[in-house]
Order: C-alpha cells, then structure tokens, then sequence
DNA sequence: TTCCAGGACATTT
DNA sequence: AAATGTCATGGA
C-alpha cells in the first residue's frame, strides 16, 4: 500500500522514467478513449496508445509520455527535456495521480452497482473506467463555462481557440503542444478578444471575471479543497458559475464523488434512452432515481454518459 | 430548415 | 415561486 508521494519516489523513481503503481478496476484504454473524444483537442496528444502532455512546472515546460507498462503500472517517461528536482518528480506523479483518478476507491462503486438493475450493466461494459479529471480550477471552470449550453464539437473549437490565443506552447517533433492558460495571462481586453472567437459576449463577460478572482486570490483551490460544501457556497456566488457549473467543477477538479450536475442535458439524455422514457425525465425524477446511488452521484453521471458514445 | 446543445441570468407571470 | 425570454452559434 502506498502511503505518501514520498514512498512513491524512493520506490520507483529510476533514472529516466516514473512508474505509477496502479490501482483495482483501472482501464487505461478507456482513458485514451476518452481523451480521444475530439480530434481538434490541443492539451494532449494520442498515439501508439501513449498520450503525450505538456505540464507546467513553475514555468519549466515538460513534455510527458504516458503509457502503461503492464497490468499495474503506469510509465510516465520524458520525451524531450527531463525534470530537475525532486520536487519536480512529485509533481509529475501527482499531477498524473489526480489527473487520472487513481486515488478514488472504485470498488466500493462498484459494489454499490453490483445489484443495481441500471447500473449494473454499465459498469460492468465501462469497467475500469475513472473520472478524467481537470487539476487546474481556472481550467476546468473556463471549460464549463465554454460547454455551457452548446454543443461539444462547438466547445471544443472554443476551447482550442482560447489556449491558442492566451496559452503558451511548446514545440517537439513538428507538433505544437499547449499548455492551458493561467487566469493572469488574461487581461481586461480578453473580453473583446473572447467576443471574436465567437465566444458569447456573456461567457467572455463570465471568463475574464474567473481570472479575476483567480488573481486576485479569492478563489483558490487549495483554500478550498477542505471544506467542499464552502467551496460550492463560494463558486456559485461567481457570475457565470450556477448549479451544473459549480457541480462539473466539483467533480472534475476537487475529485468530489457525491458532485451532481442534476441539470445535465447529456444526463437527462441517457437516463431516456435507458429507461426507454418517451419525454426526459423531470429534475424530481431524477433525484428520486438517484437516492440510493448516494454519494457516487458523480460517478454515475460519468458512466452515463460514457454510455451516450455507444449509440449508433 | 429546424431543432437542440454537457446553462446562467434576467424578466414576467 | 415558477414559467418564460435571452444569449448566440454551430452541428446534425
């Protein structure tokens, strides 16, 4: 059993590459599924099964290569310039680590799904399958905030378009990889910029105020990863950030199980098609449904809509 | 062409 | 308190 970063390092730090022990019920070919959703996604790279990601390590831009080794462990290795410090190290693998979820307790999921005759099934298809997380929070909150009431081909062109402008790159082989923007690399002006990359006048209005805050120190994700139910309290007071917003961030970046997005239009699309519903289910429906999947809330909404990619 | 998209907020009933 | 309108554009 692994008990720190620390025991982690002295184990399996070995010259040029990490290696990440793995946890039960891990699928890694579900996470290069996943993170080939879109072709025109700029924060990673897919080939030969390995996903190549540029990380920011205090302003040290570094090339990782991610792949897995064999049944129960991941291989981070170092394609171009190789980290430094230990320090460095560590956060390689913790960034890795939260990325990919490797800490969440699966099993106890799964043994909540085991009987449960809408889940059952799709865990059983999906198994192994873990919430691809977003470490960052000015990240993940612009990423809600740009698939908010579009479509995800959409969204993504958004997106790409907003790490282009305001992100820094790096250049390996002929291929540019991205980092995603910290919230001071934008400034008042971004709004004007935002509007004609076709961002909404209301979501570049929304952005720009996120960086503020970011900025300014009152949002942090550190001050906040203690108290989950404040941390909630604190985003929804944010303009632009309502219940499904502050909910993806909970579960994408604070790693919080028990998140609900309850308002999803994918959630509300899948639970139709699997319950063979003629109008979408209503929002006391569905928490109905939900009780007895009580704090796996988020794991369940993200099975569902891996579900969705399996139609047609 | 129509309808809807991994919503939030303002306005009206 | 709950329904309705607005944003604003692309994708199927």
């Amino acid at each position: 059993m692994i008990t720190s970063t620390e025991d982690m390092l002295a184990t399996n730090f070995k010259q040029d590459a990490i290696f990440l022990p793995l946890p039960e019920a891990f699928c890694f070919q579900e996470v290069l599924h996943y993170l080939s959703r879109s072709s025109i996604e700029v924060l990673h790279y897919i080939e030969c099964n390995k996903i190549y990601k540029l990380l920011d390590l205090n302003g040290d831009m570094i090339l990782i290569e991610v792949s897995q080794s064999n049944d129960s462990t991941l291989q981070i290795t170092f394609v171009d310039k190789k980290p430094t410090s230990k320090v460095d190290i560590q956060y390689i693998m913790q960034y890795v680590n939260d990325w990919l979820g490797l800490n969440t307790d699966l099993l106890r999921f799964y043994k909540l799904a085991e009987n449960d005759p809408l889940l059952k099934d799709i865990v059983q298809r999906y198994y192994g399958l873990r919430i691809i997380g977003i470490p960052d929070l000015f990240e993940v909150l612009c990423w809600a905030v740009i698939g908010q009431q579009i479509n995800l081909t959409f969204a993504y062109t958004l997106k790409r378009r907003f790490v282009e402008a305001f992100g820094k790159s790096y250049e390996w082989k002929g291929r540019s990889f991205w980092l995603f923007p910290k919230a001071s690399q934008l400034n008042e002006d971004a709004i004007e910029q935002l509007r004609k990359m076709q961002f909404t006048q209301k979501k570049a209005e929304y952005i720009v105020g996120i960086a503020e805050e970011i900025k300014s120190g009152n949002l942090s994700k550190k001050l906040m990863l203690h108290d989950l139910k404040k941390a909630e309290r604190q985003l929804l007071s944010i303009r632009g950030i309502g219940p499904w917003t502050a909910h993806y961030a909970m579960m994408r970046c604070f790693r919080d199980c028990s998140a609900f997005p309850i308002g999803d239009v994918g959630l509300h699309n899948a639970l139709k098609r699997l319950l063979n519903l003629k109008e979408k289910p209503t929002l006391k429906e569905i928490e109905q449904m939900f009780i007895p999947w009580s704090g796996w809330e988020a794991y369940v909404v993200f099975y569902l809509w891996r579900g969705l990619e399996d139609v047609e």
